[in-house]
DNA sequence: CGATAGATTGAGAGTTTTCAACCGATGTGG
DNA sequence: CCACATCGGTTGAAAACTCTCAATCTATCG
């Protein structure tokens, strides 16, 4: 809805093209241009000082990044990465503003999808104190390839986004194959049984 | 900013007091009123299925709660619970929306906090990741101790609000204690050498 | 002063990571 | 279209880190 009418009303869009890999921007970066996409996915990614990857956020089709950091007038907390080959268009902050300036019905837009992401992000938080890994991991894939079912996530992504390393991806990804829950095609993989998957402990 | 304007346009504030331990609302309650704190300070907290406690923010004089789940539109995701003797006011999340209907400068003033809160949640949501139980716990006391001066924490808020548990805490801390970092006072503390804290790794 | 909530300390267990070696899929250039 | 390079995946063993459980101690408050 917000990012629907928000993106027709961008007057000079102007066309960005990433391949897998590439990145749109890199956390502490000062904001300057938002994007919206138009196909491809892009994941938001937090790199620390020791090297160590944390996979927040993930955006399709029609998602807008950036505005996070420009409403909250900080440079960007993490990079934004093209999980495969993605086409945005880019707008101005200064062009951003002045769409808001006026519009109310937009701003309240904005403030309820800010308020889901804010609640996400701290149950997403409390999970990873909460449950085990295999549990988390079991969690993300469900989360990952049912809202994103085109896309071959790796291991390494997958470990990313449930706050675990890519040989425990692997491995729980192997037992969950063991019990028919899951079934690996190549890189990709199949859920077989959604409740197990959903309910799934480490019981072996 | 936004609080105080905000807590000067209720009409009809009713009060509410709490003493420590007793809870504002219950997650998954649905949020009918709002709450501005007069003094005190309260916890949000996630309290899971199997009983894990994950202390999510702490709210002090001045400070709105309740805005998060009721500009979502969802029900509480986590429970306020009075850290000490706290005095609110409330109004009703309808007087909400009506303050909030007209005034486009206090709706961008929402999404700043908002946005910021949302880049808080996700940092920290990385640290958890990245940093040994230790560092959290250092950067723990620095948070609370620096902000909330005058409030004794008990090694149970610091646990869960570090993401660990409460003898973790205690021996992180006696260990902190023996570099003269920080020094213990009863069941309070102080810090001796924030520099240390803040840069604090387990070498011994 | 006694009751109770909170803090400390030790030992052992369990989970997850790390390191390392090897295997398999995918894609590109000759 | 094949060969090979490379990226991604798998598996094992060992190490590290925290947690859990349990016993004991100490503030704090009525």
């Amino acid at each position: 809805m917000f990012n629907h009418v928000f993106q027709n009303l961008i007057k000079n869009p102007k066309d960005v093209q990433l391949k897998r890999g590439e990145i749109l921007y890199h956390g502490g970066d000062q904001p300057k241009n938002l994007f919206c996409i138009q196909s491809g996915l892009v994941g938001l990614f937090h790199i620390s000082n020791s090297g160590k990857e944390t996979f927040f956020r993930v955006f399709g089709k029609g998602y807008i990044l950036g505005h996070r950091s420009h409403l909250a007038g900080e440079n960007y907390h993490a990079s934004a990465i093209a999980l495969t080959q993605t086409s945005l268009i880019s707008t101005t902050t200064q062009e951003y503003d002045e769409i808001l300036a006026n519009n109310l019905e937009l701003n309240k837009e904005l403030l309820k999808i800010l308020a889901r992401d804010l609640g996400k992000a701290e149950l997403r938080f409390a999970g990873l104190q909460d449950k085990p890994a295999n549990q988390r991991i079991a969690e993300s894939l469900v989360y990952l390839k049912l809202r994103y079912p085109n896309h071959t996530w790796t291991r390494k992504e997958i470990g990313e986004y449930s706050g675990s390393t890519y040989e425990t991806v692997t491995r729980v990804m192997t037992k969950l194959e063991s019990q028919d829950i899951i079934k690996k095609q190549g890189r990709d993989f199949e859920i077989l049984d959604l409740e197990m998957l959903l309910s799934f402990e480490d019981q072996a």
